[in-house]
RNA sequence: GCACCCAUAGCUCAGCUGGAUAGAGUGUCGCCCUCCGAAGGCGAAGGUCGUAGGUUCGAAUCCUACUGGGUGCGCCA
C-alpha cells in the first residue's frame, strides 16, 4: 500500500469527474499532478499541484479549480479536510483511519511493508566492487560493495528481479604481475632469497599463496623459465585472490549471485562477437586519434589503431579498441562484457565504479546505447573516496608502506553493521569521512547509533509489556482497535511511517539508497520524541499501568515503527539489535 | 585545453521526477535533573542555496556562461 498514490488516485477521479461534467476540457495532460506530503505539517497530511498543473491548459484560474475539487473530494470518506492555500495548493487533511491503516498494514505484512510493484519484475544487473583479483578489498572497494549492495536490494524491495555482478579482471598484465609475485613467493617458501622489484606486489598476503602452491608442486618449478609455470601459477594465484575476496565479502555480509571472468572472453571469440556487432552498425574503423590534450605522453605518436566510433553514442572521441601492437585494449572485453548481459535479457544494467573510473561512463554508455539499439539502459553509479580519520586526525594510507587499510581492518574494529550504516550515510557522489572512533559512539549524532538505539528502546517497551502481562504479539496488535489513537504527536510517527512506501520507489528510482539511511534516522528522531515528550505527558507514555488495552494502542503504534526501522536496516544489510549494551 | 562530479547555516551534511516561510546534526546562547522514562530534553539566534543571466504560475532543483575544488584524458587495468 502506498497512501500517497491512492490519494492520487482519488484527485485524478475527481478531475475526471470534472471533465465529465463539463467542467473541464477533455484532453489534459494529468502527469504532472502529484500528491505529496507538504514542507509544513500545518499545511495537512498530503497536498496536490493538481489545480496549478492544469489552470493553463484549461484555461481558468488555479484556485477556481482547486475550489472546485474541494468538493468531489471531501464527498470521500478517507478525506477529513480540504483547503485552497497559496496560489492554487488543495491541501488535504486524511482521517485518521488511515493513519490507523498504515500500522496495521506495517504489522501485518511486516518486513514486506513498503514493497513495491514498480519494478514490474524487470531484470537488473547489479555489477559491483568487481576489483582486481590481485589482492584483498581496501576501504575503497568496501563503499562499492556495501552501496552495490544495498542499492540490490532496494531494487529487489521495489519490484525488480535483481542480480548481484561481480567482473573479474583476470585477462590482462596485471594478473601476470600477481603470478610473477606469487612465484617469488613460491620460491621463498622454498628457501631462496627474493628480492620483489617494482612491477611486483610484495604484500604479506602472497605469503600464503606461496607456500601453498609449493605443496601443490613441490620444486618441480623452482629453475624453470616463466613459460613452463606462468599460466598455471596465475590460474592458482587468482583463484587464491578470488577465495580471499569472497570470504572479505562475506565478511560484509555481501554474496554475488554471479562471478563473471574477464579471462573467458579471450580466446573464445566472444570479444570478436561483440565488435562484429558494432562493426556491423558501421561503428569500428581503421583510424588515427588526435593527440590528447594537455600534457603529453613522453613516447607519444600518432598511430593506427582500430576505434569504436563511441563519439556517435554521446562520447567525446572515439576510442581504440585494439593497441598498436594488434593486441585488446582494456576496452574491448569490457564491451563484450556488457554485449553479454546485454544478450543475457537484463532489462536495465546498473554499473558501481570508484570515482577514478568517471573517465569511462561515456564510453561505456556509448557501447551499451549501441549494442542494445538503445534499448537497454546502463547507469553508472561513482563512489566516492572515503577519507579515514581516528579520533578526529586524518588516518594516512601508504600502498608503498604496506599501511592501506582493508576492507577486514574496517569490519573487524567496527564491525559489519557500523560498517555497513556509516558508508550509507552519505550520497555516493559525496566524499565520506569515516571516522573509527566517532562511528562507535553513543550519540545523537551518530545515526547508526541513534536507529539501533530506536529499535532496541521499542524491543525493550514490548519486553516490559510482555512482563506486565500485556499481550503484545503482531498478530494481536495489528487486530487492536485503534480508534483512539487520536493525540497529534502519535499520529505525526503514524504519518513518517506512511512515507516509508513512497521513500522506497523514490530511493529505487533514483538509485540511491541513502535516502532510506536518512529516512530511518528521521523515523527514530520521531520515535525518540515522542518517548520524551512521554516524561512529561505520562498519557504519551507506551506503557499505561492498569490499562493493557490502551496500552496495546500505543503499542501498536511503536511496534509498526521497529517494524519498518528493522525492514530498512535489512534492506541496507544492518542488523538490527534488540538492546544496547 | 577538454570531459565528468561537486559547491546549501560557523562546521559536517539532507532536501523527495520544479512547489508554499530551505531542514537535521554539531557548535554558540538561554532554560530544565530530590523521585517516577536525562547514554539527555526544550527553546533561540544563525542561510543573497558559489556568481550572473534564462526557462515558468513557481527554481537550491532544469538550461547557458562564469568562479572555485576534485577526478580523468592513446599503446594501465
Amino acid at each position: 500500500m502506498n497512501l500517497f498514490t491512492d490519494i492520487r488516485a482519488l484527485v485524478l477521479d475527481a478531475v475526471a469527474a470534472m471533465q465529465a461534467a463539463g467542467k473541464l476540457p477533455a484532453d489534459l495532460d494529468t502527469a504532472a499532478i502529484t500528491v505529496e506530503p507538504p514542507r509544513d505539517a500545518l499545511h495537512g497530511d498530503m497536498a496536490t499541484n493538481a489545480a496549478m498543473v492544469l489552470a493553463k491548459p484549461a484555461g481558468q484560474k488555479p484556485r477556481d479549480i482547486a475550489g472546485a475539487l474541494v468538493g468531489r473530494l471531501l464527498s470521500d470518506g478517507r478525506i477529513a479536510a480540504a483547503e485552497v492555500a497559496g496560489p492554487g495548493f488543495l491541501n488535504l487533511r486524511l482521517a485518521d483511519a488511515l493513519w490507523h491503516g498504515v500500522i496495521r498494514a506495517a504489522l501485518t505484512q511486516r518486513a514486506d511493508f513498503g514493497r513495491s510493484m514498480m519494478g514490474q519484475g524487470r531484470r537488473v544487473n547489479v555489477e559491483f566492487v568487481s576489483a582486481n583479483p590481485t589482492g584483498p578489498l581496501h576501504v575503497g572497494h568496501t563503499r562499492g560493495a556495501v552501496f552495490g549492495d544495498a542499492l540490490a536490494s532496494l531494487l529487489a524491495h521495489a519490484g525488480f528481479e535483481v542480480t548481484r555482478e561481480y567482473y573479474i579482471n583476470d585477462g590482462g598484465a596485471q594478473v601476470d604481475v600477481l603470478a610473477r609475485s606469487v612465484y617469488l613467493r613460491y620460491l621463498e617458501a622454498q628457501g631462496h632469497e627474493v628480492a620483489f622489484e617494482d612491477g611486483t606486489y610484495p604484500g604479506d598476503y602472497l605469503r600464503p599463496v606461496g607456500e601453498a602452491l609449493k605443496e601443490k608442486v613441490g620444486a618441480a618449478w623452482v629453475d624453470q623459465p616463466e613459460a613452463v609455470w606462468l599460466d598455471e601459477v596465475r590460474a592458482f594465484a587468482t583463484d587464491a585472490m578470488m577465495d580471499l575476496i569472497r570470504e572479505d565479502l562475506a565478511a560484509l555480509g555481501v554474496r554475488m549471485d554471479v562471478f563473471f571472468s574477464e579471462k573467458s572472453l579471450y580466446g573464445t571469440g566472444r570479444i570478436e562477437e561483440a565488435l562484429k556487432a558494432l562493426r556491423d552498425k558501421g561503428l569500428i574503423y581503421e583510424g588515427m586519434l588526435e593527440p590528447p590534450k594537455g600534457k603529453l605522453p613522453e613516447d607519444w605518436e600518432p598511430r593506427q589503431q582500430t576505434l569504436f566510433r563511441s563519439s556517435a553514442h554521446g562520447d567525446d572521441i572515439d576510442r581504440p579498441v585494439r593497441k598498436s601492437d594488434g593486441s585488446w585494449t582494456y576496452f574491448a572485453p569490457d564491451i563484450a562484457y556488457h554485449f553479454d548481459k546485454i544478450s543475457r535479457g537484463f532489462d536495465a544494467l546498473i554499473d558501481v565504479f570508484g570515482a577514478d573510473h568517471g573517465g569511462y561512463v561515456k564510453r561505456m554508455k556509448a557501447a551499451v546505447s549501441a549494442l542494445s539499439d538503445g534499448k537497454v539502459p546502463l547507469d553508472i553509479k561513482l563512489t566516492q573516496l572515503v577519507r579515514l580519520y581516528k579520533n578526529g586526525e586524518p588516518f594516512k594510507m601508504s600502498k608503498r608502506a604496506g599501511t592501506f587499510v582493508t576492507l577486514r581492518d574496517v569490519v573487524d574494529q567496527v564491525g559489519p553493521d557500523v560498517t555497513r550504516f556509516v558508508m550509507l550515510t552519505r550520497k555516493n557522489d559525496a566524499p565520506l569521512d569515516f571516522d573509527f572512533d566517532k562511528v562507535l559512539e553513543q550519540t545523537r549524532e551518530n545515526p547508526v547509533f541513534y536507529v539501533q538505539y530506536a529499535h532496541a528502546r521499542v524491543c525493550s517497551v514490548l519486553r516490559k509489556a510482555e512482563a506486565a502481562g500485556i499481550d503484545v504479539s503482531d498478530a494481536t496488535l495489528a487486530a487492536v482497535d485503534l480508534a483512539d489513537l487520536t493525540h497529534e504527536a502519535e499520529l505525526g510517527v503514524a504519518r513518517k511511517l506512511g512515507e516509508w512506501p513512497r521513500l522506497i520507489e523514490t530511493a529505487a528510482r533514483t538509485h540511491e539508497p541513502h535516502r532510506v539511511a536518512f529516512y530511518l534516522y528521521d523515523l527514530a528522531s520521531e520515535l525518540h520524541t515522542l518517548w520524551n515528550r512521554g516524561h512529561d505527558e505520562p498519557a504519551l507514555r507506551f506503557l499505561q499501568e492498569d490499562a493493557p488495552a490502551t496500552s496495546q494502542t500505543k503499542i501498536a503504534l511503536v511496534r509498526a515503527v521497529a517494524v519498518v526501522i528493522s525492514a530498512g536496516l535489512g534492506i541496507l544489510g544492518v542488523t538490527p539489535v534488540d538492546e544496547m549494551r
